[in-house]
DNA sequence: CGCTGCCTTGAGGATGTTCAATGTCTGTGG
DNA sequence: CCACAGACATTGAACATCCTCAAGGCAGCG
């Protein structure tokens, strides 16, 4: 049962009971990490996926004078690392962000699953493409889309997300991170992270307090966000 | 031989004499586009990948105010639109920088070959990873560096992309885009870019006219912009 | 010629950053 | 129970970076 998040993030193509079974037996265990903890540092040779089961994880890199890149968040049920399996290394380093529990999948098992199942493996692969296409509307956020809007979109695309595996609650989600978290996800300084909270706040879209954001009327944030979840892939 | 260029690109693991006849037998046909042909438009559904064989593509997306945020260069080697084989379409669009030629690979063939060796499947997956390994640190480059130094960065990373497949020259290489064209990769201005490349030029860092870029000293420009080639995973 | 597309430069302004101070909450040790 | 430290949020003021608007230059081309 510890793949249903994933399954539900990853609907198309459906699969069959003996190929969800055969995913779950690909598990070797469980593993919690307690908060800030990191879970693959950068450059280190991988022999294992990770998915996360409970919890919030980030990815991140760092630059040389020191500034922070978040390029994800991770939610239950996303495959966290699994491009390290045909990458053997990853470039950037992932950590969690609270509390987290995870199912470890060793890439022996992971190339197992490939060879048994075309279906299964296109699953694999697409789950890591779709990550890659939320790092592309991310790049579009950060490079072309102004703060507040940036801050909108985010909130936006982690509701929907939520959405989908039953992580968010009547009027919006709880999100563990500080407002310097997002500023690096976002490309913005905490100061400015902080004064675009207050303005979305001011403006009624959105409101980011002890941890939990609360959307008023997504339509609207949306709007305001240039938010189109096609990018999710939720067909 | 059309595909050694993407066999360059991507070394790891090595295919047998089979394996690569299997893959230049599921190229279907080449095409040539004009430049600035649209290649592949946003949320259409797709039946084939185009490898580039000659020339430049670049990926992009816009926003509803009119912003193009272009999400990725390829070159001659690069499997330009190979995610589309599990996600079935794009979120963003494709079009030719240049005058180019393509080689169309079935989304049929595709499967064929994945059905048949998990090497080349490993191969093909490990390729769409590093395009999103790319983006990530194009999202780095974005959110975290200067603008100087992004222009930088874009520069070096192209450089060592194209010495790969030869196709740079003693001290550069030909760069067929233009200022604009730059300036919506790198989330910037026209204006501003072109204030970058000035100041690159003066520096005595580096050098883009007439369509092409000249380095004079990489170790100092890579320094300048903060470039380390890992996440090009040239293994 | 007289377009058109692209590059270049200047001046002024918007957006986001930096630096610094203050407030709040929570957990810890005396 | 209180004092204190640490992490996080908030605000102000000055500043830097980058953008917008506008104009002019140059080259290629019908």
């Amino acid at each position: 049962m510890s793949i249903d998040a994933f399954l539900q993030t990853h609907r198309v193509p459906r699969l069959s009971s003996e190929e969800r079974s055969a995913l779950e037996g690909a598990i070797a265990r469980t593993v919690r990490y307690d908060a800030r903890a990191v879970i693959v540092r950068e450059n280190v040779p991988l022999r294992q996926c990770t998915l996360l089961l409970k919890g919030f994880i980030h990815r991140y890199k760092m630059t040389t004078d020191g500034k922070r890149q978040i390029l994800a968040f991770h939610i239950p049920g996303d495959f966290v690392d699994l491009h390290s399996y045909p990458l053997k290394h990853l470039e950037h380093s992932v950590a969690a962000s609270t509390a987290v529990e995870v199912a470890v999948f060793p890439h022996a098992a992971v190339r197992e699953l490939t060879a048994q199942s075309t279906r299964i493996t296109e699953v694999l692969w697409r789950s890591t493409l779709v990550d890659a296409a939320i790092n592309r509307e991310w790049m579009v956020s950060i490079g072309a889309r102004g703060a507040a809007a940036r801050v909108a979109h985010l909130f936006c695309e982690l509701q929907l997300r939520l959405d989908r595996i039953g992580g968010s609650d009547r009027d919006g989600f709880d999100l563990p991170m500080t407002q310097a978290d997002l500023a690096d996800a976002l490309g913005l300084t905490p100061v400015h992270t902080n004064r675009m909270l207050r303005e979305l706040r001011e403006q009624g879209l959105a409101e980011f307090r002890d941890h939990h954001v609360t959307i008023g009327d997504f339509g609207r944030l949306r709007e305001f966000a240039d938010f189109d979840p096609g990018y999710l892939f939720f067909d």
